[in-house]
DNA sequence: CTCCAATATTCTACTAGTGGAATATTAATA
DNA sequence: TATTAATATTCCACTAGTAGAATATTGGAG
């Protein structure tokens, strides 16, 4: 997928500037798209080239000038054209999955610092999407109804991550570490057996 | 993060070539990194150049000449270095969340169509997870335990979106669509109520 | 006996995204 | 009164990743 979706829908909104847009992103759909503004300015531009969007000078008195884009009819069938599309799982990159693959070249104490900081991190935000559902749980138009399940695959995600933190530091806790740095057999005497990886 | 420590992790283990680097990430890390080859070759050089692993040419009968890199000591402990920087949560990016916040301009029977398609690779995905898990869960090894984690997290992100798409596709039912669609107001008849999203 | 899969690397053109400097103005804050 | 935040856009150098053509050899399946 590209940005070029992303700003459709947002255009598809109403008419907005490419600073609108990056506010948009920062403040709205941060969670899933974000994008410097030097390259939604670029976007813009091109999107204008194809005929998805077309730009219009505004005067302002006092802040500089801005250029609105509005979408097209063009813009409109491509955007539709697109949600036709199938649509394919992306891949799942985190430093961490990486980290643990390779987990006897690396810093275990830094691993558990890196866990215990990314889980606030987290917490903070899953706390921080919990505010924002309760804002739209009495919408009933279709446009709310995107927005919560969208917005449940934001806080399924940081849920699944706090407890999957959670579960990490215990299993990497310092004496199990302990442990199994000073057994070369790598024997960890944890309770694997009943608390392994099975399903929730 | 970059693919410089992906493939430092998987030099960690021993000596590889570009080609058996890229059957690991095909084969056992595919699920949440992936490189084409060439790319992989355009890293090795770079990481050739900068000392962090060195190469060798090893001749075979048959096959073309292998390039074998080997991690060098400068290599290590860049793997080390990264593995204490604070690693940032990465952004959820997917075409679902984008469409469903453009909802109202986008094709709704076939994003329907989608999120059964979505829901079909996610299960795919979940059972292949599983039979890796039951390959891993009699390991004690700390190597063992970094895969079992990160397998784990591969499996709740599978189980997290076919649960989703599910949800997704009982409140976009074709019967509320359409009682959606028909009704300027947009009430949907749906125990939103009841079932909305709160955490599970 | 032909074609395909697997092994193995190089190259080029392309798209997508990062990061930040530069520029300009006004209103509010300290 | 100095400066900072907010508004608004352009530009440039850079990193990361996609997509696939080109080349070469052997073993196995049909």
């Amino acid at each position: 997928m590209s940005l070029k979706y992303a700003i459709l829908v947002c255009l598809s909104d109403g008419p907005k500037s490419g600073y609108d847009i990056a506010k948009q992103f920062d403040e709205k759909t941060g969670f899933f798209w974000r994008a410097r503004h030097s390259q939604i300015y670029r976007e813009l531009g091109k999107m204008k080239d194809n005929d998805l969007a077309r730009a219009e000078e505004v005067e302002q008195s006092g802040k500089p000038n801005r250029i609105v884009f509005t979408i097209t009819e063009a813009g409109r069938t491509a955007l539709l054209q697109w949600s036709r599309e199938p649509s394919e799982p992306q891949v799942l990159k985190d430093d961490f999955l990486v980290q643990l693959y390779g987990i006897e070249s690396i810093d275990l104490d830094a691993l558990r610092r890196n866990l215990l900081l990314r889980l606030e991190r987290h917490q903070d935000r899953h706390a921080e999407y919990l505010v924002k559902q309760k804002l739209l749980e009495n919408g009933n138009s279709l446009g709310d109804l995107g927005r919560q399940l969208a917005l449940d695959v934001g806080i399924r995600w940081e849920h699944e991550w706090m407890d999957w933190c959670t579960k990490a530091l215990e299993k990497l806790h310092p004496d199990a570490l302990a442990d199994a740095r000073a057994t070369p057999t790598n024997i960890i005497p944890m309770d694997m057996g009943e608390t392994r990886n099975a399903e929730r």
